[in-house]
DNA sequence: ACTGGACTCTCCCCCAGGGAGAGAGTCCAG
DNA sequence: CTGGACTCTCTCCCTGGGGGAGAGTCCAGT
């Protein structure tokens, strides 16, 4: 039987480390002394506290390390921790992500913006919606364009698709969202059905390339808007002018977002 | 002027941080009513906050992305923002070193682990030590190793260096290290100065391959030294049997970890 | 000028995964 | 039997937020 000091020198992790594993119940002493309080380990659990102190530097989380040791197939086990592998290997592309357009935020020269002020008719189009996570919007966009693409049939020349954005999903993570593409007659057939989209003021820009680091341009005409003293009104809109449906050179894609907002009395 | 909700929604962070960074300095709102507490941003500030959201996704701590922000200096913002890209990237080769391990662990069939019960006498060598920090233990040991080498010449056939670690490098992250090399007369030169190892009986194994998971081995060296009842007397005691100094093939290094111990009475 | 709804304020509690230290009790070898 | 090393529990702190309560404010419509 060991101590928790001389458990801690064998397994480096560190005796509050040992406290607090116990205390939630992922590590428990094989014996305490009911009089004293009392820690003692077996060496049996050694490889056990090593398995804990490789998840932890993974950055598993403690509930998901207990799953991992309660577990008792290796295959599962091994399941299990591939998903997280997977997990930080996605948080590596995103970080990536991040990386590129801070880049393009620290640039000292700021590309200047083209921004129009534009008034948009109601225009009723073929759509589908739903309430979105964040973490959840590029598989929604991807089944929600098939399943446009597949009720309308192959694009045609009716006109770019698009897309409104509710504002609580940047803001609380979860919204409503809403892609649409143009359609004469817009049927309705599994989630598809007809919609119109308001007429708006909307303050127009275009972003150029990658999806990564749209929210740059966001905040840049965001400052438009801001100068020009104008206000935010309803969801933001985009529109896929060139996509990865046109083309697979990312760098020639172009979106349109479309900011509405009401026009002050004393603008013009 | 906007606010705090508008402002929200341009640079899409929630009300409740953007309260917080203003709470601690990191995005002061440009007017701050004084009788009601309504925060009111500019225009300007955005690009400000998505400097900010961006950094944040790397994960980069405020207090950090508060010295960015101060730092007039593109070039030098630059250089701090590289400087955590590199930590990242760091931090995913050590992720990467810990999923090593991690399948090593978790393997079914954990390799029989060849232990020895050996008395080591006293011997006198070169020696460098310090009072280290985990993180800095790399640099360090290159630093020694290269100061040692100057010092004795090139590896010659007076068997391979060594080290003692303290145990609360492990346990507290900071600790005693010594590195040396065995030699016939140690001079004292600079850091190198001679030191006696005192004699032990050491619990003796041997790693193979490289240092990314050596504290598995550790780990069976202590159920080993718990299930023949023996305690544990002292530093870590490595014998770099083959190394980075030897070849670059890390599959062929060898390292010897003995861990002194007191011999039990009831023990041959 | 009022009123209702949306917005904002502060304050407190919660999370993980620890770190730091106080003050008291316990173990064990000499 | 005594002293030093060890261990116990307890409380508070950190980062970077999230959630909600209850009160105060803003503004557009009537």
């Amino acid at each position: 039987m060991l101590a928790i000091g001389e458990f801690s020198q064998m397994t480096h992790l560190s005796v509050r480390t040992l406290r607090r594993y116990h205390e939630v119940g992922l590590l428990e002493p094989e014996v305490v002394d009911p009089f004293t309080g009392y820690r003692y380990y077996s060496g049996a659990q050694i490889p056990v506290a090593q398995v804990i102190h490789r998840l932890r530097e993974l950055d598993v989380p403690l509930s998901d390390v207990q799953r991992i040791l309660r577990s008792p197939d290796p295959d599962q086990r091994a399941a299990l921790v591939a998903q997280h592998v997977e997990r930080l290997e996605s948080e590596l592309a995103r970080t990536r992500a991040a990386v590129v357009s801070l880049r393009r935020l620290l640039s000292p020269e700021p590309a200047p913006l083209q921004v129009e002020l534009r008034a948009e008719p109601a225009v009723t189009v073929a759509a589908v919606e739903d309430e979105v996570g964040e973490d959840d919007v590029p598989a929604w966009y991807a089944g929600a364009m098939a399943e446009l693409d597949a009720v309308l049939g192959p694009p045609a020349g009716d006109g770019p698709p698009g897309g409104l954005y509710d504002n609580a999903l940047f803001e609380h993570g979860r919204g409503h969202l809403l892609l649409y593409r143009p359609a004469a007659e817009p049927p309705t057939r599994g989630r598809v059905h007809p919609f119109t989209l308001p007429a708006a003021e909307l303050v127009v820009t275009t972003h150029q390339g990658e999806h990564e680091g749209i929210d740059v341009t966001y905040g840049e005409l965001g400052s438009w808007v801001v100068d020009n003293a104008l206000t935010v009104a309803g969801p933001v809109r985009e529109r896929y002018l060139v996509g990865p449906r046109d083309t697979d050179d990312s760098a020639a894609w172009r979106t349109e977002i479309g900011w509405p907002v009401f026009r002050l009395a004393n603008n013009p």
